[in-house]
DNA sequence: CTACATGATATTGTCAACAATCTGGCATAG
DNA sequence: CTATGCCAGATTGTTGACAATATCATGTAG
């Protein structure tokens, strides 16, 4: 019954210490990183007690970074019922891509306008990797590859607004594609990324 | 030396009371909506007694509170030194109406899409109220409208996440004009809003 | 007069006990 | 057999006291 501390326990992590903000910091990601990596799925109860024996955390800890996952709508807070991962409605689900697609083109669009000559080459290391890892049979370091690319592009826009704004959208995407599609198929093809990178290059933001 | 306080006793609402979710929420919305209107100017100090004392509330109740407002980077958290209203710097305000024009566009988009008759009349009401408070002199009211107008054009793309990222967007622009015009010009034109419907009305998304 | 240390006061951060609410099992009635 | 009511245990929500830290005035040395 403790589907939430097997599962984070599992990310091969040090044990929280040091400054009260730099736990808390802490605390948020290895959930965060939980979510992002499905091994918290939707619906997956986050027990309080659990956490904080876990993580070593105060409860006042981990209710504050319940909280601010809760503001990012990757946990959901049922009052006096306790926290448990989001699960999107299909409603949810059609905006959550309406809203992606919007914000990545305008950040692939500023992407280009200040993406210099390394940047572009990071890029493309990039996508080296992710290639090797498409081939190799590392599946879970292929979607974390690939949606890492994302967020790559997203800061060459230099807007720290829009990146956050993606971050979020992108870990939501995340489960909805736990959701859905049991099965870790391919979410967006490799070739795209290749091409998108192709436009940075050549300063072409309508690209999208 | 309780400047908020007093600013937050202008604007005749009831005491705060009920459910206590209900009353957060009461709390949180009486300090965004004293920074929207600009009585809470940026740097503003919020201490939690003050707040306290004023709406009735526990502290851990006000506490919630501000760290919700810090998520929306409304309100900065000190550690150890409190909150204050936020002050956007430069780098920050340039990103913040980068980050507006790319949302709005994608919104006004998305309403053209699914704007109805009955919404455009509605639009037009607003439209018609907002101008009679330009040519009156309640210039609080004007800058209240003008601001809504841009919400509710948000509301008609049915999309409850660009609609937020907007909301959070317009409230830190009111913290830019509160810091760099000291009397409160004109944003944004009426004239500029009269064409914005008229497109609406033609299904014309691309007119942003 | 300025700069710096010092201590009293005020404010924020943390924790642990208590209260309120939910959960799940069991018994009972239909 | 299903549905309903109820009780014990577990979980979350709230409060108030205490600890840690910052603020500000005062005093002192340069």
């Amino acid at each position: 019954m403790d589907e939430a501390a097997t599962a984070l326990r599992r990310d091969g992590s040090e044990p929280i210490a040091g400054d009260t903000l730099e736990a808390e910091n802490a605390v948020y990601s290895r959930i965060f990183d939980g979510i992002m990596d499905r091994r918290l799925t939707p619906g997956t109860k986050l027990p309080e007690r659990e956490l904080c024996e876990l993580f070593g955390a105060s409860r006042s800890l981990v209710r504050r970074v319940l909280q601010r996952l809760a503001h990012d709508h990757v946990v959901e807070l049922r009052p006096n019922r306790g926290a448990i991962v989001a699960t999107p409605t299909p409603e949810e689900t059609r905006q959550i891509f309406e809203a992606r697609r919007a914000i990545e083109g305008a950040l692939v669009r500023l992407a280009a306008q200040h993406a210099s000559a390394a940047d572009i080459a990071d890029l493309r290391r990039q996508l080296r990797d992710e290639h090797e890892a498409m081939h190799g049979s590392d599946q879970p370091a292929w979607a974390r590859l690939a949606s890492a690319f994302h967020l790559r592009v997203a800061r060459l826009a230099r807007n720290d607004i829009l990146e956050k704004y993606l971050k979020e959208i992108v870990s939501r995407c995340s489960l909805i594609v736990a959701l859905y599609e049991p099965r870790g198929n391919a979410a967006c093809e490799h070739d795209e990324h290749a091409r998108i990178v192709a436009c940075l290059e050549a300063g072409d933001g309508e690209a999208a």
